[in-house]
DNA sequence: ACAGTTAACTTGCAAATTGCAAGTTAAAAT
DNA sequence: ATTTTAACTTGCAATTTGCAAGTTAACTGT
């Protein structure tokens, strides 16, 4: 039941109430790119985010429908959170800031994902879009 | 002199690094789509941004050289704030932000933006870049 | 020339958020 | 029956944010 306020009606402003942070965008990006969906597999990442940080921003993806939490296939104790139509739209956003960050930035991309950007942007979302759907 | 730390060599958790957090991207989006360009015009923005937070990020977003500062035509006491080549490429990332709020959030668009938008997501990236550019 | 105003910050401090380490709980494996 | 795995939760120090007030320099009007 985590609820954000909304500073206000501007689109941008409305979207940076939900997305602008340091990590909730980290954990799409695991999700979409490198096809993670359990919290341990999230805390695995480079940038290391802390135990108490993963949890928020989970409930609150999961409070704005962004992501759904289910309990995996193989164990009971074990979750398994996926993109909801709303989440598999923030693909876009996702692509944008990769070619943001290896036009300006000294950065290392994931080979498998600089090969589908040499097809152009717009290809590289709908793959992308379409490889997370699929895992529903 | 601010300098931020890369957390990773990944490209979206660099872009992060400078643009992940709910201010940075609103002042962007003022000057781009609104066509701000000095301190006092960023205060006034809906979402009231603090005095301190705004200069901190005006210096990051400078020392990133996202955008440029300079004095005013008018006035020696003014500053005048424009977007480099770099700040320019962030237009993508708004327009991007700009579809999925208006999507899936309760959102209310500027009626000129809006009708950018219409002529579709590209061509209205261009306009904005364009309008950015010609203000240098 | 002087007084008030405008513009751009800067400072101090309380409140909120983040980051780290350790602890908890339940299910699964040995 | 004991250990391990997975997903959190808790406590607390450190950092960041948000608010209000203060400062500085340049302009503006009289």
């Amino acid at each position: 039941m985590k609820e954000l306020k909304q500073r206000s009606t501007c689109p941008i402003s409305t979207s940076l109430d939900v997305l602008g942070d340091k990590w909730t965008l980290l954990i799409l990006r695991d999700m979409v790119f490198a096809g993670k969906s359990t919290y341990g597999q999230f805390l695995q990442s480079a940038e290391k985010i802390a135990t108490n940080i993963l949890a928020d921003r989970l409930a609150i993806l999961e409070s704005q429908g962004i992501i759904t939490k289910a309990v995996a296939a193989d164990k009971k104790s074990k979750f398994t959170y996926r993109l909801t139509e709303k989440g598999v739209d923030i693909v876009p956003i996702l692509v944008t800031l990769v070619l943001w960050g290896t036009k300006y930035c000294p950065t290392v991309v994931d080979p498998g994902l600089l090969e589908e950007l040499q097809g152009g942007k717009d290809a590289a979302i709908e793959k992308y879009q379409r490889l997370a759907r699929e895992k529903q």
